[in-house]
DNA sequence: GAGAAAGCAAGAGCAGTGCTCTCGTTTTGG
DNA sequence: CCAAAACGAGAGCACTGCTCTTGCTTTCTC
């Protein structure tokens, strides 16, 4: 598939990247709304009109920017999961595992909720501007294409990987009150296409929490948390701890009457 | 204050709402990021250097705006709250007081902050741009003036009033679980400036809801949720809901064991 | 009321932007 | 081997935010 089918084509691909490897760097001093065509050419020594060659518009630089980058914090929340890939590694960071006992223990499965938000909020942190890119205001002219629909559910998807490993292992907490039908509807139908079985009460918070947890990073990184939080580190923790509950993760061992 | 010393004045207040008048307009009709000084002056029939008359640069006429949008939702979130203002209005709502009963009833609090949410979200989705000018991607050199923090925390306060009735009339769940002490401490200097008392663990769970609410609204502006989710008027509803009883506010009256 | 001071609108101009078109050159594929 | 496609560079268009200078009008002060 990427066979080298001749200099000019790897050359094209190395001058793409590069492209993308500037303009990402202008982004991260500036800013989106100051990544300028020509000040990436100029850093590359080639003429602005060249550059069009590669990117037949300024948005769709940024398309390209915005798809590398729901791909790099899908990868950071997948990386951050010490239980990703198996259940397995979910006995080995919980040694003591008491599986056989009386309730199963959701703590470990907490811990890589908890771990997972922190990945993603690490990232957000690390690359601020990548992070507006792909959750503040949107491009104005720019409607996101359907390739960025499936990068744009990693970070989801990552999340969905913890409940289902404590939905199967039976670690999960049965949501109370009663769920309107449009939504357990709308669940459903996102179950399907996910490929994936939850109750729809669990999956309507989950969607629900998705989106709390960028409101979360982005009051942070936006500035509406100055004056308010000090300690984000550990107020982010604690909430999310409390998000996890809100999912049907119990906290505390024990701790419902 | 606003005595009329002079036809100067006057004309150059009236020309300053004109600029901003228009200004909004263009905000409306395609985004912060297109909106031009030059455009604004043409379609008010004006030199463009006239216009830095009145506001010495663009960002300057973005903080103006700002700052009315932060007043107009804060406004709407006020609007909403059916009780706001004094707790008689509650019994209004809720004409069956049974507040002398064995346990207080939180559904009308529940309702009321409901109705400020809804408003919030009502509000934000009236005006796109305008709440994406607040609460999306933070303009590039732009820091926001200590005046905006009054204005920006209005919503909040709006949230912040339900809850002190309702901790106030003593309709408030105790919140389990833990709660950093540096979180504690934040909460409680916060609590200090805003001169109002409540437990601490509430005051930080409700910072916590008010970043996720707005995550909320920003996700389903943004466009995070096409695709997901699809009756937003009773998601949001129902996770707003939840949202409530995560304050302290059960939804159900003696629904708790 | 006369004159100084300040506020005001307008135009020209600067440096920058996204983007298009044309022009030679180079590489590729039949 | 030669046409076709891809490419880099330059000029140019329409636009932007912003500054500076030039006249004019309103306001304040003596």
């Amino acid at each position: 598939m990427t066979a080298i089918r001749g200099a000019r084509e790897r050359a094209r691909s190395e001058i793409t990247a590069a492209i993308k490897d500037e303009a990402r760097t202008q982004l991260a001093a500036e800013g989106a709304a100051k990544l300028s065509l020509r000040a990436v050419a100029r850093a590359l020594g080639m003429a602005s009109s060249a550059l069009y060659r590669y990117f037949p518009s300024r948005d769709d630089l940024l398309t390209a920017l915005i798809l590398d980058a729901y791909h790099a914090i899908g990868a950071a929340a997948e990386a951050a999961d010490p239980g990703a890939g198996g259940a397995d590694a979910q006995g080995s960071a919980e040694p003591d595992g008491t599986d056989a006992a009386g309730g199963p223990d959701a703590a470990g499965y907490v811990e890589r909720w908890i771990a997972v938000c922190g990945g993603v909020r690490a990232w957000a942190l690390a690359h601020p501007h990548e992070y507006a890119l792909l959750y503040g205001t949107p491009v104005p002219g720019y409607h996101a294409p359907r390739a960025t629909a499936a990068p744009a559910g990693r970070v989801a998807r990552a999340l969905l990987a913890v409940i289902g490993d404590a939905h199967a292992a039976g670690a999960l907490r049965e949501l109370s009150g009663p769920l309107p039908e449009t939504v357990a509807a709308d669940a459903r139908t996102l179950m399907a296409e996910l490929d994936i079985e939850l109750p729809a009460p669990v999956m309507a918070a989950l969607v629900a929490t998705w989106a709390q947890l960028f409101g979360l990073i982005s009051f942070e990184l936006f500035g509406q948390f100055s004056r308010v939080v000090e300690d984000r580190d550990t107020f982010f923790a604690h909430t999310v701890r409390r998000l996890a509950e809100s999912v049907g993760l119990t906290t505390e061992p024990g701790g419902a009457p």
